[in-house]
DNA sequence: TTGATTTCCATGAAATCCCATGGCATCCCT
DNA sequence: AGGGATGCCATGGGATTTCATGGAAATCAA
């Protein structure tokens, strides 16, 4: 069993786009490459597709290659391979954090997201989110008010659990 | 195990025809040819059978040998054999990258699929797709445009993977 | 010769490497 | 417990290298 991301953290990101990854991030993403520790610097993907709003995602490499391998069980030439091919395998990239434990999102990824100043990575398991600080506090805070106002007054997320496992 | 081809890019073609591979798939190319590093300059094979729709498929030299491995299990005087023969080994073409990390598209293989100013590769796996720019976003864009109208509103790829490994 | 192709060099932008700093937490010794 | 030393962490600056791309020179072909 692979760890996990857990938890949310600000991190500036310079002119060059140069960002640090959290080190508690650090530690799952070299728990999740094959090459570590041999090579010390763990690599990770990122997603970048345009079904993610505002946001990319980020996979350790042993994360990816699960979904790769649900990829190519997909039937050859059927629209559904085709398509997650072109938006997963086309809209990922790779990288490796440096020995300062820092990854430089290149220009396009931070245009995308509107990137600069301060991120925020939101830990969602088996990856984590990356966001521009604005951006996140508007859209999650008002999806999640959004979606408070349709719960309970009590409401616990745990609740939304139940009867997910069948 | 072989490196994949991850991310899409757009390149400038200019009037000799000439286009950068980008570098992240220049990387898969060494690691896909067994010249390499011996011979720094990477190989690649592209094919250009009837079957693609404007674009050019580019194979490494080893993920192109398995495929010619498996036509050659196909039974010897076979209808299949001799198609599939026709249309990869008869259709495709090998070149080498340049030491300025482009190679040369033949003027018919740049009619063939409209390539003229921009190009644009998108990386599938195991090979990447060729296009012109202008083209790719307007087919890309109509069948993603369709597959999206079936799917619900917030639909992310992964979820074609649920399920997939039947 | 002339047109086309291939090789070589030039350039600006972007990405990478290397080193420096200050803050914070931890450890350890007396 | 004090207090110093140690080490990790986030961040910054500068130098260096790589990359994509354009153009000139050299080679080849008809």
């Amino acid at each position: 069993m692979t760890l996990s991301f857990r938890g949310e953290f600000n991190q500036r990101v310079d002119g060059k786009g140069r960002m640090s990854i959290p080190a508690d991030f650090r530690r799952v993403l070299e728990s999740g490459d094959p090459r570590c520790p041999e090579n010390p610097l763990p690599r990770m993907v990122v997603l970048y597709g345009p079904h993610l709003k505002n946001c990319l995602h980020a996979y350790t490499i042993d994360a990816m290659a699960e979904i790769e391998a649900d990829i190519k069980k997909l039937p050859r030439g059927s629209a559904d391979r085709k398509q997650a091919s072109r938006m997963i395998l086309g809209k990922s990239w790779e990288t490796e954090v440096d020995k300062d434990g820092r990854i430089v999102l290149p220009k396009d990824r931070r245009a995308q997201i509107g990137l600069s100043g301060e991120a925020v990575m939101v830990a969602m398991g088996d990856y984590f989110e990356i966001w521009n600080a604005d951006t996140y506090d508007a859209v999650e805070g008002a999806e999640t008010e959004a979606f408070m106002d349709q719960q309970p007054e009590d409401f616990d997320p745990l609740s939304l659990l139940d009867g997910g496992g069948q």
